[in-house]
DNA sequence: TTGGTTGGGATTTTT
DNA sequence: TCCCAACCAA
């Protein structure tokens, strides 16, 4: 390949956006020169299977590809990428490729530079919230928002609200400030500002929130602060409004593709709609099976309308599975085709049937905890530790297994739930941070003005607000108007006053690394907490270490001045799955929604419950439970070679058990690809037969991982437990001969009850109900 | 202003 | 069960 020389450091796209005479200067000048020479792209799908080629291969016009789980579309992306600029003569940062997370993007862009080497630093590569911070940051201006920005989190947002709400004379019981927050969001996600004639105006809420909404808008302008949404909203309307900057754009992104299209909303199908030009070179990639953020505003109609939308659209479907096994692709299978809102398609593999998908019924969240545990660590012989995962419905539910695990010293990594940037400390430091890039951010400066304390408390604090609403100055040039009229309230607030003017100096000539060493100085921060002594404050202080860590590692990678506001970009926009490193060998959990992307050798999917996969508040539209079912998919297709699905008849929620059903997602699995396992327990009762009593329990086998416990019995003398109000229509059996079903009704009492019951093959047959067993 | 206690409420999923 | 917000005492 031609060494790409001057040309190369001159067109950087990280100086973008280049003047048009640089940009005609480097194509007329150097393109001759120094664009390689396109190369005949055949090496690049020599490996690809038809429908694979067909999708890197297709370059002109709209290109829908529906890629089932595991189908290799991200190979196909890729190669599609290296054939646009090995064989098509694109220039990399003539392309876009947006990909659902940070990680997903990290990941492309290496994979990109096993193909494009060094070039592969020039895509424009990244999720639409990190693509739309580099859009506004440049071009800001055009939507009143200053260059320096801050980027407010969802709690940082929430109290902006309230800040509002007071402003306003809300009374935030009657006017639910989290409501607000999601109108704005949803708003914003309709691409609707605020004086929209669109805007909802039916009832009175809806008057006082289009109301709040200006209000909202105002000040975060004024705080130099934009919210998730805008990251989208803002730049789509800098397209709309300014032709030339559309324009600008469309011939700057010359080819567009989308990764995880079905999981896109409104907001982020208008701005591409905006960035695209009239030759429509744009490639989506998505699966509606795999759609699991509506309640986040995604919208399934932008894949499923795509071809309608974009006419003479080419739609390719990559249908061959080559990560799972044929047991696990069964499985899954069968539980989405139940699915009536569907493209309809079925994967297929030519691997083998592999293991069985194990079922395992627990007596209780404990004991489905133990039998993880149990199976981790003996399949540990076969497979890596950082191969095996336990997914679960919501994030509460991770206890249980941290526990198990810790107890047999197995190592284990849980994704998500309380976010390292969402920590107490780490936002106190990161809001110094914030505050020093943009002080005229009030809800930082709230924040952080009495941590460590510096007796400045809510009477001092209103005092400066009056000031500075009354002088028409942010609250921190009121703050630091006070603090130098020497008054009593303005000896308070000196001292704080001359660390942030320090820190800025700092900041003028430093890097993050000296700005954030600076603030621990000036605040003694790690030593107040040494003081503390606490357990917990000795893990706050490795949480400050880490984020320092974090910092310098950052400021080798971005030099210069721009770090500290780079730094800040990158941490308001990280996500749980970003996090994940691959180094350390542990055994990972996570909820369903964060595994999406991801495989593993080994899957757990626990929680099997009616009320919680599905979960209740999905379960009463047939859409919401639709979407809890793809949910469970994508769960499930995550496994390449060992599948546990298990459930518990009874769990602790709030801290007292209830009991529980299996989930309707494992009706009707099919009978050769399922084992079923059951816990060391005697089953319980056989139906009307009275109480189930724990000296029937059978004894164990040493080894079999179900029989592993022997303690944790449910406790049936409780009368809350009363097992009259347990069997039912709906509870699910097991029989001997048919398997697991279903009961639909029961006739008759004690030993002669009867009982209809839908097994899984589909079939209802009437039975003597002291041959079932309740699960 | 601060720090502690107490009572009520929470759990869906997150860029 | 745990976490936060509101309230209260010093």
């Amino acid at each position: 390949m031609v060494p790409r020389g001057a040309a190369g450091s001159g067109g950087a796209p990280e100086k973008w956006p280049r003047s048009a005479a640089v940009d005609a200067m480097s194509q007329s000048q150097f393109q001759l020169d120094l664009r390689p020479a396109p190369v005949d792209g055949k090496h690049l799908v020599a490996d690809l299977n038809e429908p694979q080629q067909a999708a890197v291969l297709a370059t002109e016009g709209p290109v829908l590809v529906l890629a089932g789980a595991g189908s290799g579309k991200t190979r196909a992306l890729t190669r599609k990428i290296a054939y646009l600029v090995l064989s098509c003569g694109y220039e990399p940062w003539e392309i876009l490729a947006v990909t659902f997370t940070n990680k997903a993007a990290a990941e492309m862009r290496e994979r990109a530079a096993h193909l494009l080497g060094d070039r592969a630093k020039d895509l424009w590569l990244g999720t639409f919230h990190s693509i739309g911070v580099r859009l506004l940051r440049r071009h800001g201006e055009l939507v009143g928002v200053k260059p320096r920005f801050v980027i407010y989190d969802q709690s940082d947002q929430q109290v902006m609200i309230n800040r509002c709400f007071e402003k306003a004379n809300l009374d935030a019981k009657a006017y639910s400030p989290k409501a607000f927050g999601a109108y704005v969001e949803q708003q914003k996600r309709e691409c609707r500002g605020p004086g929209h004639p669109e805007l909802p105006a039916g009832d009175f809420l809806e008057r006082v929130f289009a109301d709040l909404y200006g209000l909202y808008e105002g000040e975060m302008r004024a705080a130099g602060a934009v919210d998730f949404s805008d990251l989208i909203y803002l730049p789509w309307r800098i397209a709309a409004e300014n032709p030339t900057i559309r324009i600008e754009w469309q011939s700057r992104f010359r080819y567009i593709l989308v990764d995880e299209f079905q999981d896109t909303n409104r907001a982020q199908y208008q701005l591409l709609h905006q960035m695209l030009g009239p030759d429509r070179r744009i490639c989506v990639v998505g699966d509606d099976d795999q759609s699991i953020y509506r309640w986040r505003g995604a919208d399934v109609q932008n894949i499923l309308g795509f071809a309608e939308d974009f006419e003479g659209a080419t739609v390719i479907r990559l249908e061959q599975n080559y990560r799972s096994s044929k047991n696990i692709l069964d499985v899954a299978g069968d539980v989405i085709a139940q699915n009536r809102t569907r493209h309809g398609k079925r994967l297929w593999t030519d691997q083998a049937r592999g293991e069985p998908v194990k079922l395992y019924t627990a007596q209780s969240d404990r004991d489905e905890a133990e039998y993880v545990a149990r199976r981790v660590d003996l399949l540990r012989a076969d497979h890596a530790l950082r191969e095996m995962a336990i997914f679960y419905r919501t994030n509460a539910q991770s206890r249980p297994f941290e526990d198990a695990l810790r107890s047999r010293g197995i190592p284990y990594k849980v994704v998500g739930g309380l976010r390292f940037y969402d920590r107490a400390e780490i936002k106190d430091l990161v809001a110094y941070l914030k505050l020093v890039a943009n002080p005229d951010d009030p809800v930082s400066l709230e924040r952080i003005i009495n941590k460590p304390a510096r007796g400045i408390g809510k009477v001092t604090l209103e005092k400066c607000a009056a000031y500075a609403a009354d002088q028409g100055i942010s609250l921190w040039r009121g703050v630091r108007e006070i603090a130098g009229d020497g008054g009593s309230i303005g000896g308070k607030l000196e001292p704080f006053v001359k660390l942030m003017d320090e820190l800025a100096e700092v900041a003028a000539s430093g890097s993050a690394l000296a700005v954030i060493q600076a603030v621990l100085e000036g605040t003694q921060y790690i030593e107040l907490l040494e003081k503390d002594g606490t357990v917990e404050a000795q893990a706050r202080i490795e949480n400050v270490k880490e984020l320092v860590g974090a910092i310098a590692e950052f400021t080798e990678r971005v030099e210069g001045d721009r770090s500290l506001g780079a730094f800040l970009d990158e941490v308001s926009l990280v996500s749980d799955i970003d996090q994940v490193d691959d180094d350390g060998d542990a055994c990972v959990m996570m909820t369903a929604h964060t595994a999406k992307g991801l495989e593993f050798d080994v899957v757990f999917v626990t929680g099997l419950e009616e009320g919680l996969f599905p979960h209740f508040n999905s379960s009463d539209s047939d859409d919401g439970v639709e979407e809890e079912r793809r949910l469970a998919y994508v769960a499930m297709t995550r496994a390449r070679q060992r599948l546990h699905l298990t459930y518990a008849l009874s769990r602790r929620r709030f801290g007292q058990s209830s009991s529980a059903t299996a989930s309707r997602f494992l009706d009707g699995l099919p009978q050769g690809a399922v084992e079923t396992e059951a816990s060391s327990y005697r089953p319980p009762p056989p139906l009307g037969s009275g109480r189930w009593d724990a000296r029937n329990r059978v004894a164990p086998a040493d080894d079999d991982p179900a029989m592993d416990y022997v303690y944790d019995v449910p406790d049936y003398a409780d009368e809350s437990q009363d097992p009259s109000d347990g069997p039912g229509p709906g509870s699910a059996v097991f029989h001997p001969q048919f398997g697991q079903g279903r009961i639909v009704d029961i006739e008759g009492q004690g030993e002669r009850a009867k009982a209809r019951v839908r097994f899984a093959d589909g079939e209802t047959r009437k039975l003597m109900a002291r041959f079932l067993t309740l699960l």
